[in-house]
DNA sequence: CGTATGACGTGCA
DNA sequence: GTGCACGCCATAC
């Protein structure tokens, strides 16, 4: 394994395009591991970059889930991005 | 190495 | 529709 799944995830989630929304579950099966949603979360929850959108990836729910800036900061940053989950 | 926790998901009452 | 329990993976202690 050149990559760990780790890197993998921040990667997927670096290359959401602005305006794209994504499940963890989405992130986690791109990066090769469909069942590890939850490590998904905690990569990110760990390793935020400010270059990774993780503000773009939410739960299958519609629900933003958390955001270590702030949750509120996430759904404002949907919001402002159009792509607000109102499911 | 084993247990506990966490930005999850699904199933059942 | 809501709440609880189980399962899954990675990290921390």
């Amino acid at each position: 394994m050149s990559v760990s799944f780790n890197e993998k995830v921040l990667n997927i989630v670096r290359d959401i395009p602005k305006g794209k929304l994504m499940t963890y579950g989405e992130v986690a099966v791109l990066a090769g591991r469909p069942k590890a949603y939850r490590a998904v979360g905690n990569i990110l929850n760990k390793n935020y970059d400010k270059a990774i959108p993780c503000h773009r990836v939410i739960r299958k729910d519609g629900s933003a889930g958390g955001y270590n800036c702030g949750r509120e900061r996430k759904l404002e940053i949907l919001k402002k991005e159009g792509v607000y989950p109102d499911f």
